[in-house]
DNA sequence: AAGTTCATCAACCGCCGGATG
DNA sequence: CCATCCGGCGGTTGATGAACT
């Protein structure tokens, strides 16, 4: 369901902390802050998000300010459905990164790591569910624990592969990561091409690998997305 | 028509890691 | 080293409209 424009101009302030009090504008951002915000960041380009707020006269956190800029205001952020595609991909992706949002997200031009992780949780999460598949490790006939709400990868030691390869490895919070990963990664031979419409169309493993606690690849959705 | 539940998604928070002094 | 700052990330919240009763 498509939210008219200005939707959410009415979102009031729930318990703040976080961002200094004299950014005391919250909740959803309007029209004029939105203005002001482009208008900056054409003259001045990205970054300096701490003071940004201040030199384009905003009363926001700079945190908020890159966040609006980089899910909604950007010029190549692309909005609207997501193609049967890009669905496939955000499943193989999440399958071989886990939550790794951002890193999915770059692997999907003009799509954010909000908006991705949105619409994995509301759509592509039942859609796996309904097909017997859990979203957690990509296994199938492994019922989903919990609701919609609970049911996110923070406990790593469900993800089969990580307990089974080795716990100590990913429980001891001492290892460096190299040793975590090879430690529970399965040489998964990640010349991943999933047809991902990158630069390269390549998922380089070396990326994938070099991000710290890397989740591994369950296997179930590759096989039937692949 | 009114009330309730469900689904969506913008925006928030806390945490973490890298850079810097 | 240690402290601080900043940017970035992932998880969560809650307002809103749609769908349902």
């Amino acid at each position: 369901m498509k939210k008219p424009a200005g939707y959410g101009e009415k979102r009031s302030t729930k318990k703040r902390v976080g961002c200094e009090k004299k950014f005391t504008n919250k909740g959803a951002w309007s029209k004029q802050e939105d203005q002001k915000l482009i208008d900056y960041i054409q003259k001045h380009g990205e970054g300096c998000w701490s003071s940004l707020p201040q030199s384009a006269g905003l009363l926001r956190c700079g945190k908020s300010c890159r966040l609006r800029w980089v899910n909604y205001l950007k010029p190549d952020v692309k909005r609207g459905n997501f193609g049967e595609d890009e669905e496939d991909l955000i499943i193989k992706l999440h399958a071989l990164l886990g939550n790794r949002w951002s890193l999915i997200a770059g692997r999907l031009p003009g799509r954010t790591d909000n908006e991705v992780k949105n619409y994995w949780n509301s759509h592509l999460k039942k859609k796996l569910m309904r097909m017997g598949i859990d979203p957690n490790n990509h296994r199938l006939g492994e019922r989903a624990s919990g609701t919609s709400k609970s049911f996110e990868s923070k406990d790593q030691t469900s993800n089969p592969l990580i307990s089974a390869a080795d716990n100590n490895a990913v429980l001891d919070s001492t290892c460096g990561s190299a040793s975590k990963t090879t430690s529970s990664l399965p040489d998964l031979n990640l010349n991943l091409n999933v047809g991902a419409p990158s630069v390269d169309g390549q998922m380089q493993l070396s990326e994938a690998n070099s991000h710290k606690e890397l989740e591994p690849a369950p296997f179930t959705t590759l096989l039937l997305f692949g």
